[in-house]
RNA sequence: GCUGGCGUAGCUCAACGGUAGAGCAGCUGAUUUGUAAUCAGCAGGUUGUAGGUUCAAAUCCUAUCGCCAGCUCCA
């Protein structure tokens, strides 16, 4: 009488007690070690749970998303378990996965050695073999404030009096025991392919004036082969870190002479930097923008003006201050000095919009730990431009700007990325411009646009500026992680501290709007993010040398002197090996500085008259002549850039 | 900034208390070579910097600068 149905993942329904113990129902699956977990309606459950209501049950197998999570959560315990045994007096706090792995935050007094490391690698093995059955119970709040208490664990303590739930679950393998939310796996021996891959400093609750805890961050999979491929994987881009190919390829430096976190752009890389920034100042030109030049230093009471000495005052250099009581800055923004172009004349609705644009060095403080490669530095030239129109104006540009995004983007290839639309916090007065009204109009046009260009996008609560919101665009790199490569910024703040204006139709003065967007980033990010997406092989229309002229002997070389000086001539990026060396050593030398084409010339050619060009890679093309092979370079680059 | 790891020749690395070494790159010479490394010789260093311990320091200790992995922050 007492019984309920429950509709198993193969559809079949069945009748059983109130109280019956999912794998008890099929006892198949408590054997099968692929299921790790299982769903009631779709909620993730331990597989010992007991069913008290009618429901539908699946299956969480190991290699599934939620399966991994799973198993990495596991980890996560199986790690803390083999801490405490090793080192007791260690305190936990939490161990929540994250993507590929987990890490476990520990409070202890001394950080964890690599020898340490390795124990505790050893000992996880022992627990996992070892087999353990891991079991939940419940337990009311005060009886686990209690128990934790008893333990010494403050932590845990702290974090279940912050919990609202009045029964809280904890989870107990062998002698160990954590508070945890589950589902776990059945058995420690369940996990099976795990690595711990790390350890660092993290603060407690993640507050820079909390305690230090220590962390130790690992990974883990569903079998060793899953777990060589992925430790495999980390390794091949490890090869294509633009801080390792910036050196090998010549293209940039960071001298601690000069200072950290300030670029020096070698020859080659130069060379790609200037393409680039010939290539998007180009677009924007013919896309109605206007490109400007402005000093890198102003009056500090410029950026007291514009509010960023009260919001960005961290990230600024101090001010310079002179004789006269003068203060200038180096400037972490571009943006009042275009505000200052703009305001420079009367503007008639009939002008707007006014696009300004600039490839705009400027200077950013950074702590020390936040410097990294080209990627994150002090100095930097950003890709900057300020929209400034009337509000019905607002639609159309943000779509123009995603367009020309767009179009950028396939240019470069590229097409890991998705929207972002990042919006404010409305709890949060503080970071954010307090202004109901206005961020909930300006939200609104940037949706859509978003709708208007007709692209999906994920919302981003307190991700916005502090003067309004933003759609970012977000791109993969290498290791999977997102990064904001192009921005649109909303503004009605900086109008109104400036006090802009245009004259509208009815005579009267009005505000414009102002739109803050960067397409390429600044350079310095895009270069990074660039060698690391081409891995160095930059597309013949980017290459800092296109064609490298290599002959067999040094009895070609008055003739691969007029091949070169020839293709130069037609604006081609040329070198010409004339060292005494073996053709294989000049071909090799080529391919390892990743050129696009090496361009072979022996006896048979001198005598054709002729190229034999070898592709990065090793394809060869039949020897052609000269100009036959100009035609040929200048196709390829058309092709890549969407013209042919 | 914080936690930990690491700084040796231009590059990649060895030497881990007892006279700093190799490969590649460089230079010189020989070789005249057909699609990923021809051979030989030469040269190259106050071991990031500054102190300290020791008969003796690249090696141990302290400070400092920088790099790396995270934390925090972000274009």
């Amino acid at each position: 009488m007492d019984s309920i149905h429950v509709t198993l993942p193969d559809g079949k329904v069945v009748e059983v007690q109130r109280g019956t113990r999912i794998d008890e129902i099929t006892p198949a699956i408590a054997t099968n070690g692929n299921i790790v977990a299982a769903k009631i309606d779709g909620r993730p459950v331990d597989l010992s749970r007991r069913l008290d209501s009618d429901c539908s049950l699946a299956w969480v197998s190991i290699d599934s998303p939620d399966g991994l999570d799973v198993l990495r959560h596991s980890t996560a315990h199986l790690m803390a378990q083999a801490v405490q045994s090793l080192f007791p007096g260690t305190q936990v706090t939490i161990g929540p996965t994250i993507e590929d792995g987990f890490y476990y935050d520990f409070k202890r007094d001394r950080s964890f050695t690599p020898e340490e490391i390795e124990k505790i690698e050893a000992r996880m093995e022992e627990i996992a073999k070892a087999n353990l059955k891991v079991t939940r119970e419940e337990m009311l709040r005060s009886q686990a404030i209690e128990l934790f208490r008893r333990m010494g664990e403050d932590y845990k303590v702290a974090i279940i009096e912050d919990l609202p739930d009045e029964v809280v679950s904890l989870y107990r393998q062998g002698d160990w025991v954590d508070l945890c939310r589950g589902p776990h796996v059945p058995s420690t021996g369940a996990i099976k392919a795990f690595k711990l891959t790390g350890v660092a400093g993290a603060y407690w609750r993640g507050n820079e004036k909390n305690e230090m805890l220590q962390r130790i961050y690992g990974t883990a999979w569903p079998t060793r082969q899953a777990l060589k491929e992925h430790l495999r994987l980390l390794e091949e881009a490890k090869k294509r870190d633009h801080r390792k190919l910036g050196q090998e390829l010549g293209l940039f430096m960071i001298s601690d002479v000069v200072g950290p976190g300030l670029p020096i752009w070698l020859p080659k890389g130069a060379m790609v930097r200037s393409i680039l920034e010939r290539y998007i100042v180009d677009i924007e030109r013919s896309m109605g923008y206007q490109h400007v030049n402005t000093p890198q230093l102003a009056r500090v009471d410029l950026y007291k003006r514009s509010g960023h000495w009260d919001h960005f005052k961290e990230n600024m250099y101090p001010p310079m201050e002179f004789e006269n009581k003068e203060e200038l800055v180096l400037r972490p923004m571009n943006c009042p000095h275009h505000i200052t172009i703009y305001k420079h004349g009367l503007h008639s609705y009939r002008d707007l919009p006014v696009r300004l644009a600039e490839l705009g060095t400027m200077y950013r403080y950074e702590r020390s730990g936040a410097l990294s490669g080209l990627s994150r530095v002090r100095a930097m030239t950003l890709n900057d431009a300020h929209i400034f129109c009337l509000p019905e104006q607002i639609q159309a540009e943000t779509v123009g700007v995603l367009r020309l995004i767009q179009r950028v983007y396939r240019d470069f290839g590229l097409k890991d990325y998705w929207y972002r639309l990042s919006l404010r916090n409305p709890m949060d007065k503080a970071n954010f411009v307090d202004n109901d009204a206005m961020w909930d109009g300006a939200e609104g046009y940037l949706r859509q646009a978003l709708d208007e260009v007709g692209v999906s996008f994920k919302e981003a609560v307190g991700e916005a500026a502090y003067y309004g919101p933003k759609i970012d665009v977000q791109l993969n790199d290498v290791l999977g992680h997102s990064e904001t490569l192009s921005t649109v910024q909303l503004d009605f703040y900086l109008p109104e501290r400036f006090e802009l204006e245009y004259v509208d139709r009815d005579g009267q003065y009005k505000r414009p709007v102002m739109i803050h967007r960067g397409v390429i980033s600044t350079m310095e990010r895009m270069m990074a993010f660039l060698i690391e997406h081409y891995a160095g092989n930059f597309p013949l229309w980017l290459a800092p040398v296109q064609v490298k002229v290599v002959t067999v002997t040094d009895q070609q070389l008055d003739y691969a002197r007029k091949v070169s000086a020839e293709l130069t001539a037609a604006g081609w990026r040329v070198e010409l090996d004339e060292r005494n060396e073996k053709l294989g050593y000049k071909i090799r030398e080529a391919q390892l500085a990743k050129i696009p084409y090496a361009v072979v010339i022996g006896d048979k050619e001198v005598e054709a008259q002729t190229v034999a060009p070898r592709r990065r890679g090793g394809e060869n093309v039949a020897p052609l002549s000269v100009s036959d092979f100009i035609q040929r370079l200048k196709f390829e680059v058309a092709q890549e850039r969407g013209e042919a």
